[in-house]
DNA sequence: GCGACAG
DNA sequence: ATCTTGTCGC
């Protein structure tokens, strides 16, 4: 695992990223990943939701498993959870969606975060979520902050609930900051994240804990 | 050397 | 991300 080769693929892909508007949005894909291990392997469980936008309605949902080897390594995290993802996306995939993803966008120090990734590679538009902020510089005041990175806005720190952390939010690819902002709140119900991410841990979560059962139902 | 460090 | 009981608060 040689990870000066991995940063120069990175900065290759970033490069690629594309800031503009994602014009007709009609669907919203959330895709998220969930661990466990069984022995000494280590297995994901990978789902998507396609929402229906604004509405929110689930019209489709998909997951599948798959074994892991790469191992967590901040700013690597595309080695470890893009494949089984872009599968995920690739099965609920539709005309006007865009995809929230659980990971960076551009707001990384080479640009390439697990949302851009992701974007570039089935070139569509991404925006990128994350609960911890990862790289880049917080300025303004309010609930709403800019988020610099690589001398620009890349996207914004967003209060989204009255008494919780907030929430980092950046351009994945063929994203405005302004947009990706404007999407993610008309994808807010009432909670920290926004649906097609809150729908697709839940649903990754699920999908481990039946899988789970099953298995030691079987032992 | 020290601090930071998505999921 | 994951391991984990009860518990404080709206």
């Amino acid at each position: 695992m040689n990870l000066k080769r991995l940063e120069e693929e990175q900065i290759e892909i970033g490069n690629k990223a594309i800031l503009s508007d994602p014009g007709r949005i009609e669907y919203v894909i959330g895709v998220d990943q969930a661990f466990f291990r069984v022995g000494r392997e280590e297995y994901v469980v990978s789902a998507s939701v396609l929402m229906k936008y604004p509405e929110m309605e689930i019209a489709e949902q998909h997951h599948l498993i798959e074994e892991v080897k790469f191992p967590y390594i901040p700013t690597f995290l595309m080695y470890r959870e893009s494949k089984p993802a872009i599968k995920a996306v690739r099965a609920v995939m539709r005309e006007n969606a865009v995809v929230m993803v659980d990971g960076s966008g551009l707001a990384h120090p080479r640009k390439c975060g697990l949302a851009t990734y992701i974007g570039v590679v089935l070139d569509i538009p991404t925006i990128g979520i994350t609960k911890k902020r990862l790289y880049g510089e917080v300025r303004g005041e309010g609930d709403v902050r800019e988020l610099h990175a690589h001398g620009m806005v890349v996207g914004y720190e967003l209060k989204t609930c009255r008494r919780c952390r907030p929430i980092y939010i950046s351009v994945g690819h063929r994203f405005t900051p302004e947009k990706a902002l404007e999407v993610v709140r008309n994808c807010l119900k009432g909670y920290k994240l926004p649906e097609p991410v809150r729908i697709a841990d839940r649903l990754s979560k699920e999908i481990k804990s039946e899988y789970l059962s099953n298995l030691d139902a079987a032992l």
